[in-house]
RNA sequence: CAUUGGUCGACGCC
């Protein structure tokens, strides 16, 4: 059973629904990770309806059921269902709210996203960072950094995401500061890190700085710079005046650029 | 190491 769960969720990850439906359909056994598997699927293919069905229908759910169905509503924008849901079920985890808070931070509600925070149990990295990322979403980075302050633990997770709203506002040095920071408390920066590096250098400007990242990716950290992070470069050296650079870098791209 | 929650670019167009 584990081995058709398994192909079920391989068809759905390459958008192949029907064949997923069939295997799941024709499977010899089902168990409630089938299932699960069977309802994130149409979730992740937009069909809400068949979803809960599926939902509706299985024999047996458990908390994870609740939370694929839960998000797949909350993630299409359907807030009051998804809360409805979260009210119904009959135990929550971390994901539950998490998803749910998720959800009240993509639609900009901060307040409900707080006061379900407030309320949050066991609070863990991730909605921590979830909490930062929703603030700055909208352009709260006071208090984005205030949870990032606050919270008991940080990763890199949540490091990129506040070096990631710094670099998308425009604080490009108030970014770097962190990014220092950051390998100061013994994290070792990422390809997501030093895109948000290069993105923050490019809006502000540093052209050394961001050539120096650039470098610093694959000399220090066994990072190979991918394409965007050949774009954001092109793109500050090319704004910055040295076209000549930019085209040479654009030449230089051991892969195919698009 | 079967199913559910957090972080990533640029450009152009509207």
């Amino acid at each position: 059973v584990i081995s058709w769960t398994t192909m079920v969720r391989a068809y759905s990850d390459h958008g192949q629904i029907d064949e997923a439906i069939q295997l799941f359909q024709h499977m010899p056994e089902r168990n409630v990770v089938s299932w699960n598997a069977m309802i994130l699927t149409f979730a992740q293919h937009g069909c809400l309806k068949e979803a809960l069905q599926l939902f509706e229908t299985m024999p047996a759910r458990d908390v994870a059921s609740w939370n694929i169905i839960l998000a797949a509503y909350a993630e299409q924008g359907h807030l009051k269902a998804a809360r409805l849901l979260f009210s119904l079920m009959p135990q929550r985890d971390v994901i539950s709210w998490t998803s749910m808070i998720t959800a009240y931070c993509k639609e900009g509600c901060l307040e409900v996203a707080l006061e379900l925070f407030q309320d949050m149990p066991n609070k863990d990295v991730i909605v921590w960072t979830t909490m930062i990322v929703g603030y700055a979403l909208w352009g709260c980075l006071q208090e984005a950094l205030y949870f990032f302050q606050q919270m008991p633990q940080r990763d890199l997770t949540s490091w990129n995401a506040v070096i990631t709203a710094y670099a998308q506002h425009g604080h490009g040095r108030a970014a770097l500061k962190m990014f220092r920071q950051m390998q100061l408390e013994g994290i070792s920066p990422d390809e997501i890190s030093f895109c948000s590096m290069l993105s923050a250098c490019s809006h502000d400007g540093l052209k050394n700085e961001g050539c120096h990242f650039f470098t610093l990716m694959s000399s220090n950290h066994s990072l190979t710079p991918s394409l965007e992070h050949y774009s954001c470069l092109i793109d500050l050296l090319g704004r910055g005046g040295q076209v000549d650079d930019a085209e040479a870098l654009l030449n230089n791209i051991p892969f195919d650029p698009d």
